[in-house]
DNA sequence: GAAAACCCTGTAGCCACTCCAGAGTCAAGC
DNA sequence: GCTTGACTCTGGAGTGGCTACAGGGTTTTC
């Protein structure tokens, strides 16, 4: 099968297809004589894998992981088990931050409320109120931007 | 000032200030005699509110919107109001997301426990089975990855 | 044999920064 | 005056996980 059907029967993008590939979680599959690439079936399945993995938000270097761990003897089964609850564990704190993201707009909210006298909006001086209150000293977590912490360089 | 004091007040690294100058966030400053940024305090509640917004995971686009209607008629309150509520629902929205993903990952979870012959990995087949079983059809909305859905180009 | 549909490689863009190279500026101490 | 070190400047590249596009080649269908 070529990409373009192997991208239908996994609902995946073609770009996508060879982006992984480059990224080496799909081995380079073989070629046509006008140089297409050729998939089977084992591909259909290992793609499936990652895209699952993927719906469960995981990084392609968890998914990376996984594969290796796949391939691996089955004694590695509690590295498996350790990985998933690593990434339980970010998904937890992830909800936690934004609840509490979302109990701090609600209380900005309520500042303008529609009977309120327009002339100075509550939620605007509410902002810079609590900005100039709170010196935001050195808040270097990060509140969201994804499961994953973002990398830092080297 | 220049630009490490503000850091320092602010808690911001240097760079991202340059960034949100070239971002148009903040004005461009004066400069010294030998080229350097020279912020006043003006500069500095600017950019609180810019860090607070931040901070509540607002969009940079959105916080221009802000900004816009801050130096705007005071009349425009209802639409910092409909702002904020679109933002809440999206973070309201990804809260559901994360914990039906929790619940999924848990489910997964449950099949690899430490006393299961480890022979065959229950969490990599189940990942396995699950991907031949559901084909993932066209799932085009994302779980994860930012409160914010990721923008299409055009 | 021509048009449409598909595929190829390579590059740039998204967001909100972060980091770095290589150069210039400035204050303090000798 | 000279050196050292801290600070600053610009411009460019990198992050993740794709997505989009330019400019070509191949295959299929009419």
């Amino acid at each position: 099968m070529r990409i373009g059907e192997l991208a239908q029967a996994t609902g995946t993008q073609v770009e996508t297809i060879r982006y992984y590939e480059k990224e080496g979680l799909l081995p380079e599959p073989g070629r046509s004589d006008g140089n297409y690439r050729v998939y089977g079936p084992e591909h259909v399945d290992l793609l499936q894998f990652i895209r699952h993995c993927r719906g469960l938000d995981m990084s392609l270097e968890e998914v990376r992981v996984l594969l290796r761990l796949r391939d691996a003897p089955a004694e590695d089964c509690g590295d498996v088990g350790a990985l998933l609850d690593e990434h339980i564990g970010h998904v937890v704190q992830r909800i936690k931050a934004l609840r509490s993201l979302e109990r701090q707009l609600r209380d900005l909210r309520v500042r303008c409320a529609p009977e309120t006298d327009a002339a100075q909006c509550g939620i605007l001086s509410g902002l810079a109120v609590a900005a100039r209150a709170a010196p935001v000293v050195a808040t270097r977590e990060r509140h969201l931007g994804g499961v994953h912490a973002p990398k830092r360089r080297r």
